[in-house]
DNA sequence: GTTAAAACCGACCGCCGGGTCTAAATAGCT
DNA sequence: AGCTATTTAGACCCGGCGGTCGGTTTTAAC
């Protein structure tokens, strides 16, 4: 059952979820349609609890925990980016954003696993928010910063270059887009530049 | 036959391309399978079409033209987003990402797609690329910015706000976005600050 | 060893989607 | 009007998919 809902993961992830048939869950681990369905009420179902067994604890432990130290926020953000565009990078499942693509996947087509999936946007943009507000406490941020824009701002690039860094040159996008938010981040920085 | 197409990029749009099924863009005409399989070989044939007829150039007109003048290109680049992303509020049919949704559908599941997809994305990259330079060399943009490297950073936000714009609160992130643009900008220009 | 529950098997159903094919309609031309 | 070429209609085929169901095996408790 654990078996099922990893490799289920996988294979939602790069075929696509509307694109993988159950057969082909089963198929990979030599099961039948009544293992499934004796575990899960459906397809759907299956999915759901993917999301809540496997994804959000993986998105926790890559983009929220990280973060959460006392250091400088900013620092932390950059450093957990990179680790998680590098995993990116080797093919490997970047559980960073599995959820960037299921979001693009079900957008305005399955309100029932969109709710999951913005919940956990929700979570992270409230943790981005709240980092960044430490920062500004800390005296790391200009306090002109707008926290909120910023977190909103995060995400979007971070999203958007996993999607360019797929089939074309990830490595060396994954470079330049590191480098630039550095310098966006320099330019929150205290002391040097304001909102 | 252009009717097609058009009916059929608005469907494959907010249905997605393998949700949507070419009955489904027959019936929306009142037209018949042997009509349609007159004018195209494949549903995949039929995509392609849209995306040369339709999609190349609604995104030139929207993305490409507007930030090739000789005015300060970075005002260009943030007043072309911001019109871009103010139809995409209005739930339209945002020509401008239209794109980035397709190539997170199609993204390791059709190359043959892909490929004229990537296009796309490849023109835009080259011209946000060269409107840059055009900014260094005529003094507006700090010449130590690393031209290549805004222009992932910028698609990549770019598309990134596409996606947490849809389905939560599009005007107000559209807002914070475009804010936090208009600062990264800032930090760009010349005689201010450097990469 | 018996028994009941838990887990699994795989044939089967109904539906839907892409694609084919033949016949009919329509348009264009003389 | 008559004839050809273009365009549509829609019945049909086939494969795949989600889901069901009756039955068999495995597990574990006593």
């Amino acid at each position: 059952m654990q078996r099922m809902q990893v490799s289920g993961l996988h294979l939602f992830y790069s075929k696509g979820y509307y694109n993988t048939s159950v057969d082909d869950v089963l198929k990979e681990l030599s099961l039948s349609k009544g293992a499934f369905y004796y575990h899960f009420d459906s397809k759907e179902d299956f999915f759901v609890q993917i999301i809540e067994n496997l994804l959000v604890r993986k998105i926790y432990s890559m983009l929220i925990e990280p973060i959460e130290g006392h250091e400088h926020t900013l620092d932390l953000i950059s450093s957990c980016f990179e680790n998680a565009l590098e995993t990116a990078v080797h093919n490997e499942l970047d559980y960073g954003f599995v959820l960037s693509n299921f979001i693009n996947e079900f957008n305005g087509r399955n309100a029932k696993v969109m709710k999951h999936l913005n919940e956990i946007l929700r979570v992270w943009e409230v943790n981005l928010v709240s980092a960044i507000q430490r920062g500004k406490f800390n005296g790391h941020i200009d306090r002109h910063v707008d926290a909120e824009g910023v977190a909103v701002f995060l995400m979007s690039a971070y999203m958007g270059v996993r999607t360019l860094m797929v089939e074309m040159t990830p490595s060396a996008r994954k470079y330049r887009f590191m480098s630039q938010i550095r310098h966006y981040f320099k330019s929150l920085e205290a002391k040097t530049t304001s909102v």
